[in-house]
DNA sequence: GCCAACGTTGGC
DNA sequence: GCCAACGTTGGC
C-alpha cells in the first residue's frame, strides 16, 4: 500500500465536494510526471491525502482511498473541456484518471506553513517539488499528518 | 537534440 | 497581482 497527496483547488473541487459525492474520478491531469504516477504506480487501496492549493490557506484537508487504477480520462476527448487534447489518439489515450473514495475530512487542516515548520516532515516531496499535483508521501509522513490532523493545534 | 521563449502552477 | 520554478513548445 502506497501513499500519495493530490492537489486540488477548492474553488474547483474541494474536500467537501468529495465528501458529498463519496467517490470521484480524478481527471484533468495534464502533466506527464503526474500521469506516469497515475498510470504506473497508483493502485487500488492506496491512501491519498487531499490538499487544497491556490487558496487562502494551502493545507492538507482530508483522506481518500484509491478504488480503481488508471483508465482513460474522457475529458481529453471532449472539445468543450478545458482538458481537451486534440492530439490524443482515442485508440491510445494520452491521459488517464483514477477513481477514489472519500474516507475522512480532518478535524483540522494541516497547513503548508505547519508542514514547513515540522521537523519530521522536512523531506516531504510537497516541500521540494513545486507544481507537481500528484505527490509521493511516505507511510511515516502519512501517519504523522493524520496524527496532527486529529490533535489540537499546538 | 539543444535551448530560448513561452505558459502554468501556486505560494506569498 | 507578482514572480520563481519548471514544464512544454518549436525553430534550428
Amino acid at each position: 500500500m502506497a501513499c500519495w497527496l493530490f492537489k486540488t483547488e477548492p474553488d474547483t473541487y474541494s474536500i467537501d465536494d468529495l465528501k458529498r459525492e463519496k467517490t470521484t474520478h480524478w481527471d484533468g491531469i495534464r502533466n506527464y510526471q503526474a500521469r506516469n504516477r497515475l498510470r504506473d504506480e497508483i493502485k487500488p487501496g492506496d491512501q491519498v491525502l487531499i490538499y487544497h492549493s491556490s487558496c487562502k490557506q494551502p493545507a492538507v484537508v482530508g483522506l481518500a482511498e484509491i478504488t480503481r487504477g488508471a483508465h482513460p480520462d474522457p475529458s481529453q476527448f471532449d472539445p468543450q473541456s478545458s482538458g481537451h487534447d486534440a492530439k490524443s489518439d482515442p485508440g491510445n489515450p494520452r491521459w488517464v484518471q483514477v477513481s477514489l473514495r472519500f474516507r475522512q475530512k480532518f478535524a483540522r487542516e494541516v497547513s503548508l506553513r505547519e508542514i514547513r515548520q515540522d521537523k519530521t516532515l522536512q523531506d516531504m516531496e510537497l516541500l521540494h517539488r513545486p507544481r507537481l499535483s500528484v505527490q509521493q508521501v511516505s507511510p511515516g509522513e502519512l501517519d504523522h499528518i493524520i496524527n496532527l490532523a486529529t490533535q489540537e493545534r499546538p
